[in-house]
DNA sequence: GCGGATCAC
DNA sequence: TATGGTGATCCGC
């Protein structure tokens, strides 16, 4: 989403943090200083302003604290920390990797976007996304008031009386998103979303195919609408200055340029080449011909300078970094430190104390951070002094915290307030469950009508999950400051409940490699939350179900809230699809044939049959087990074993067989020897769009297809699980 | 392990 | 009428 409000020149009387970010796109011809002079009046004398001002101090402080220690600083301290940077430098330099070519994308005012593309009666007034107490993003025109993200929605009205303010719709934003991530998954199976509007892609091993692609793969059909209007240019917002090569290397269109005769692409189509920024204008214009909304993008050979380009010619822009040592040089010299990712206004202002505000003096003068800030700061100043970044984009999947916080009216009363603690205590544990997290730690925050913030925290011997459980604890965190407090009560504006130090994933691993782990697969290491989500059963169920209804698709419907994963596969079953009525689920563990229940209902008696022990359960693989036989959720058919690797594979044989159908290349003997390997990381549902030229629905985003001599039973992820992804 | 801060979206 | 919620990380105890 757009950046918090950022640095300005702050002139008397203003400070930082109300000054307006005068860096982006659509503030064109905008009186600054009367839009601070608004946003300056309407703050102050409240309490938020005077908090404000209070941490404004603490931080003079903090630089004050710096520049003393920097003055007592030797030359020869000095000198000793510049030939350690200097080896360090030499370090990283020899390792740099200018081989990957990272790609950040981020939708323009994205959910502004999709707000007025479907309220056309917005299109032409200034609007902004949000809740009652704060804007999320504005669109451009309400952005030449001075209005954006991260402001309160009081003073956008005072700074623009025609703003209209809509809602947050995230369902919808959920729905376009996974729109959008279906595009990035062509150029990457393991993109990495940072958020709904968000996502790094790694396009290396896409370039490296593409570069093999004959033109009819890099074809695309413009929307039949309005062809003409698409075909006319990139929309309102032409890309800016700096998108130099855009024009030379534009698609082609065949609207009216009669082409080589061999095999002309149909009517209405563009095609794209075969470079760079070629496969990264074919994406965003996907993404808009599928969304009708533009993206931005960087190309660069790390993360951290992609994420700076995308910025660059934001909206409906690119930008690339050559990979060149010196092209990266170059672009970093007059870089403003406060661009970099990481580097918060806080940060900003300790260096500029120190008369840092590019990347070229952050070089000239890392060996005086390195005796004034921690190893961590300075060698993450190094790097980006020397335009290294990550190069290799992976996820960080293990969740280390859940919290639930609210923001209301005064609430003085001791009473209301363990009610409110109470009940998100009770929110936080249905959160809790829902991805099957306990946690050893409790922490309570609380935020006074002054905005002063505590945290309060007690570490458990053991784990916590349920209301009751993170209640007692939280209730006597919340005790000892109300004790604290008294005789005066605690005037509060916020509540918060957090549960971190949830078991390690080790713990957990016996369960994975158990054949429990294999049915109910939960989340996939190393996929978004919403496309690993859903169990198995579900997810076969639901293809099952898409089968004989000739119609539908077997996706994941959505994500959860937040796109944050695990990478420890949930030992639970997805509560979110109850199964029909009438549905049968086998136990793996005890064999016997769970009646009319959800999955959650079935997922609690196979945990608690697993955690019965041996003594109920016929062993871990169940290979003997003497109970019902095995129903398989695909043809939903009885089969004739209970042995459960037999079992596996007919499932997986019978997915198989449906992928196949889906693609329309006829049936599959059960008896072959193929696994959903084959299919890798394909998504099934691209496989048979109708608009896609044929040919292009082969995965091409996929590295190697087959070799699949046997199929790997027992071991998620290698077969069935492929199938989802 | 705790608590305050910073940062991103 | 009066400035959000969620998650991560770091630093100094």
């Amino acid at each position: 989403m757009e950046g918090q409000a950022g640095a300005a020149g702050c002139g008397e009387g203003f400070h930082s943090w109300m000054a307006l970010n005068d860096n982006k796109a659509g503030m064109e011809g905008l009186d600054r200083d009367k839009i601070n002079k608004i946003i300056m009046e309407t703050s102050k004398g409240s309490k938020f302003y005077e908090n404000e001002l209070k941490k404004e101090q603490q931080v003079d402080q903090r630089i004050e604290r710096m520049l003393q220690q920097k003055a007592q600083i030797s030359e020869q301290q000095l000198r000793k920390a510049q030939a350690q940077v200097e080896k360090m430098a030499a370090d990283l330099e020899r390792g740099r990797d200018l081989g990957r070519v990272i790609v950040h994308v981020d939708m323009d005012a994205f959910y502004a976007a999709v707000e007025m593309r479907d309220c056309p009666e917005l299109k032409d007034k200034p609007m902004a996304v949000g809740s009652k107490g704060m804007l999320s993003t504005s669109n451009y025109h309400a952005r030449r008031f001075g209005v954006r993200a991260a402001m309160p929605g009081f003073i956008a009205k005072k700074l623009c009386p025609g703003l209209v303010i809509v809602q947050h719709n995230f369902e919808k934003y959920r729905a376009v998103s996974a729109e959008v991530r279906e595009v990035f998954a062509d150029y990457d199976p393991h993109f990495l979303p940072v958020s709904l509007d968000e996502a790094y892609l790694d396009i290396t091993e896409h370039l490296r195919q593409r570069r093999g692609w004959p033109e009819s793969l890099r074809t695309h059909p413009v929307r039949t609408e309005d062809a003409a209007a698409a075909a006319d240019g990139e929309g309102e917002q032409p890309e800016s200055q700096g998108d130099s090569d855009a024009d030379s290397l534009s698609p082609v269109l065949f609207e009216d340029s009669p082409t080589s005769p061999p095999d002309p692409p149909p009517r209405g189509a563009v095609v794209f080449g075969t470079d760079a920024e070629e496969a990264v204008r074919e994406m965003r214009f996907r993404i808009e011909q599928r969304t009708t909304l533009t993206a931005s993008a960087g190309i660069a050979p790390n993360m951290m300078l992609a994420k700076v380009c995308s910025d660059k010619n934001k909206p409906n822009g690119q930008y690339r970094i050559p990979a060149e040592r010196q092209a990266v040089m170059d672009f970093i010299q007059d870089l403003p430190i406060r661009k970099v990712s990481g580097i918060g206004k806080v940060t900003e202002r300790m260096l500029r104390a120190l008369e840092i505000t590019t990347c070229s003096e952050l070089r000239q003068k890392v060996a005086l951070l390195s005796l004034l800030f921690s190893e961590v700061s300075w060698h993450h100043f190094l790097q980006i002094s020397l335009g290294l970044g990550s190069t290799h984009i992976e996820r960080d999947n293990e969740r280390k915290s859940m919290s639930t916080e609210r923001t209301f009216g005064e609430m003085s009363s001791a009473e209301e307030q363990y009610d409110l603690c109470r009940e998100l205590c009770r929110d936080l544990a249905q959160d809790l469950q829902k991805e099957d997290l306990k946690g050893k730690t409790v922490t309570v925050k609380l935020k006074n009508v002054n905005f002063e913030v505590k945290t309060r925290a007690s570490t458990l011997s053991s784990v916590v999950s349920s209301e009751e459980e993170i209640f007692a604890v939280a209730k006597d965190l919340l005790k000892t400051e109300i004790d604290n407090a008294s005789p005066h009560p605690l005037r509060l504006r916020l509540m918060g409940v957090r549960v971190s130090g949830f078991v390690s994933c080790e713990d957990r691993k016996s369960l994975q490699k158990s054949i429990i782990g294999f049915l109910q697969a939960g989340r996939i290491p190393g996929r978004p939350a919403e496309e690993g989500q859903q169990s198995f059963f579900q997810r076969a169920q639901a293809l099952r179900l898409r089968r004989e209804a000739g119609r539908g698709d077997p996706r994941d419907p959505g994500d959860s809230a937040s796109s944050s994963s695990s990478s420890c596969p949930s030992s639970s079953l997805q509560p979110s699809a109850p199964a029909g009525p009438g549905e049968l689920f086998t136990c793996p563990v005890c064999f016997r044939e769970q009646e009319g229940t959800d999955l959650r209902s079935f997922n609690r008696h196979v945990d608690e049959c697993l955690s019965a022990g041996g003594s109920e359960a016929p062993g871990k693989a169940g290979v003997w087990g003497s109970g019902a036989p095995l129903t398989c959720p695909v043809c939903n058919k009885k089969q004739d074993t209970r042995d459960l690797a037999l079992f596996n594979r007919h499932v997986d044989v019978c997915l198989n067989q449906d992928v196949l159908q889906e693609l329309g290349e006829g049936p599959l003997s059960h008896s072959a020897n193929v696994t959903a390997t084959a299919w890798g990381k394909g998504k099934p549902e691209n496989g048979h769009s109708p608009t896609k030229p044929s040919g292009k629905n082969k995965r091409h985003g996929s590295p190697h297809l087959p070799a699949p001599k046997k199929a790997k039973v027992l071991v998620p992820g290698n077969t069935i699980d492929r199938f989802f992804r």
